[in-house]
DNA sequence: TTAAACTTTCAAAAATTATTGAAAATTTAT
DNA sequence: ATAAATTTTCAATAATTTTTGAAAGTTTAA
């Protein structure tokens, strides 16, 4: 395979995965294109590599600006803007992970607590109805610390200590 | 809070957490509502229960079935299907654990082992292709390794042992 | 200032995805 | 075997999400 074929190959690959993962096309393959770009693309280039509009390469790039995993770059000699993308993985990974648990996890943690706080009637479907919640809360609970702790500092450290392990 | 209102609210919550992950909203929320029912519950109680319709009910109770997380429960005197789902909540995350990784995550893996094995010419964007696609293939198996071990036996040890460390 | 370069916004259109409901298929009881 | 009960399928429709493109807004150079 060659370059150009492996990047569209990459490029699509990410697009689709985004879709699966609730993430529009458009932004998952505008982040996927600044991944692996040497250099920060303007507008224009992104537009014509991906075949998209400028405004939606505008509301995307601003969505990936709000993740904190797509910066605004100033390139000398050049007036209009240009964009880069986090480029340490480690560090791409951190802050999405950051940003999931803040948006996602965090909010629904606050709803499980909440309905798992009700007050027991001694029925069976509210009992079950606590014990469910209750077991949800502890595990959305695990799932973000461990998230978190594998992916912020240490990482690398760790991964290699727990894989060692678990060979 | 009282039993109504919080299994609505979590019926609810589920369903828009789903959309985010990329699940349809009445596929979360028949799943929803079979975690906290006690008893198994027919198509007719589901239908009435979430108001939607007999087709959707029964595509939406196939896909569960098919993510290995909902079974057909028969029950003694009645002619119709009854359905419940998995109820203990370390099984349900190592089966949707185990289903992600084989669906997304395993042909992803391919993938960007694939596009990562370019040969090298030399050129920036080649280097940082190859660069690229092979950090996030080796942070796709991380993942991938901790998740499944994490969700898989053991999990309490290695949960103790790992925010023991990290704490 | 002015005007050209560039970016953002947003209503309309297109594309995608979810849902319905009724006909077809299947299952079960007699 | 028959027919009633139940489930599945799927074309049509509805709902939602994404994308476009042009007008409005902003920034910059001179």
């Amino acid at each position: 395979m060659n370059y150009k074929d492996a990047k569209d190959k990459f490029i699509q690959t990410w697009g689709s995965l985004g879709t699966l993962w609730g993430i529009n096309k458009a932004m998952a393959q505008i982040h996927a294109l600044l991944l692996i770009s040497p250099e920060p693309l303007s507008m224009e280039d992104i537009m014509g590599e991906l075949h998209i509009s400028r405004g939606n390469t505008s509301m995307n790039l601003r969505q990936l600006i709000d993740w904190g995993i797509v910066f605004k770059t100033s390139v000398v000699g050049e007036r209009k803007e240009f964009f880069s993308s986090e480029k340490d993985i480690q560090e791409l990974a951190k802050q999405i992970a950051r940003e999931r648990s803040r948006r996602e996890i965090q909010p629904t943690l606050k709803v499980l607590k909440e309905v798992s706080s009700i007050e027991d009637d001694g029925t069976d479907k509210t009992k079950e109805f606590i014990k469910q919640t209750k077991s949800l809360h502890e595990l959305a609970e695990t799932a973000d610390s461990i998230m978190n702790r594998v992916v912020n500092q240490e990482a690398n450290w760790i991964t290699k200590t727990f894989i060692k392990l678990l060979k």
